[in-house]
DNA sequence: ATCTAATTTCAACAAACGTTGAATGTCAAT
DNA sequence: ATTGACATTCAACGTTTGTTGAAATTAGAT
């Protein structure tokens, strides 16, 4: 077996990425210190600059660790809903679902890594220093099948429109996952941040009515 | 005149508001240091600290300012659609409508103040960390409002669906004010971050589907 | 047991951080 | 001219920041 020299998995490196992932989603890039990492991880404060060689590597392998995953997650979906439908291809609905689904199903309800990194993203992406350049890196590249399977979908559509829609899609996405409690206050706890099997549920044809009124023609 | 004792309108303090606005909108609170506020507005450093008290003085007091002048405008803009509307009371698209439109009002072409300013409200409405508690403070009391209005234009509507509804509204709304470029990147150029006007066309439309699709019973 | 390379710790660096007290400047009212 | 209140400057404070080189530890391969 000349494969990896040394297979151990190294615990620490992965808690370092846990713990950063956690503060990262809480407070933003700047406002966690190298040193908050390191109490969190309870690791030396030298460790994660070793393994990631600096603050801002330590940030994108927080970013890049579970964007391959979700990526994976998400082509698979589609290829299923497409699979599942005929010559015609799938609905708008269809592939809505297929986007959003899998960000259900990684396990969100028990693992609360996920639902950190998923704060994360929300606030990545609405972030004007950071939000076009590494959503775009991540993210971008699997976005445009799920765009060239809205296209067949809505054969009519301008081009514009579908990509403005898909803009606002990710902007009440994104949102929704930030948890930032303020549905709750706003609607004196009738609606529940916390439910994102709710959200999930009224999203879906949300977003593909706003789809179709604009790109159905 | 018993009124203001001085009434000299202090420059400095309204440049330190200009420049902070404009860095916390590119780096956020944390990113942001008082020294680059004070080189940026070209004022002493203590100056930041002697008006507003502390950092984070500074920061409410940005976000203060326009929050106040952006809600008047709103409610006026909901009053006068009510006025126009029968005694049914205004349409979701006419509510919608009400509530985005005074974002573009405000000379949003030429006043780069406000374009620094919603790129700090995005910025935000998705954080964790200040996401529910500030936008709740600062804007809540108005929306109430439009809630209400909503409520009357879907009179059959659930009310967790309405705020869901509101949510993903917000979460449009304000991804589309961050200008993180990244739908010109995915779009290769069709459709333009910088164009509001053609974002607000779409997106009252999308929105106002959206509801009817989930609150229209 | 020895060697080697990856990992982890330790101590320290220079730079940047927010805040503050005292000194100075400004300017309208007396 | 003098006063008094506000505005601004200056210099410095004690912390905290990210990073790094050297030393110590670990563990697999020979």
């Amino acid at each position: 077996m000349p494969e990896k020299k040394h297979k151990t998995a190294p615990k620490r490196k992965d808690r370092i990425l846990d713990a950063a992932e956690a503060l990262f989603a809480k407070h933003g890039f700047e406002g966690v210190s190298m040193r908050m990492v390191a109490d969190s991880a309870e690791v030396d404060l030298a460790l994660s600059s070793y393994h990631f060689g600096s603050k801002r590597g330590l940030f994108d392998a927080v970013l890049l660790r579970r964007a391959e995953v979700l990526n994976e997650t998400r082509l698979a979906a589609l290829q299923k809903c497409k699979d599942n439908a005929g010559p015609e291809g799938p609905s708008v609905e269809a592939i809505i679902d297929a986007f959003l689904e899998p960000m259900l199903a990684h396990g969100y309800q028990e693992d609360e890594g996920w639902r950190h990194y998923f704060e994360l993203i929300a606030q990545v992406n609405s972030s004007f220093e950071w939000g076009g350049q590494l959503m775009t890196k991540y993210f971008d590249p699997l976005v445009r099948q799920f765009m060239d399977a809205l296209k067949k979908a809505l054969p009519n559509a301008e081009p514009a429109d579908l990509y403005w829609c898909y803009h606002f899609l990710s902007g009440a996405l994104t949102l929704t996952f930030a948890h930032t409690g303020r549905i709750d206050q706003l609607s004196d706890g009738v609606a529940k941040s916390e439910d994102m099997v709710a959200a999930y549920k009224r999203m879906v044809p949300f977003v593909s009515a706003g789809f179709r009124k604009l790109c159905d023609k």
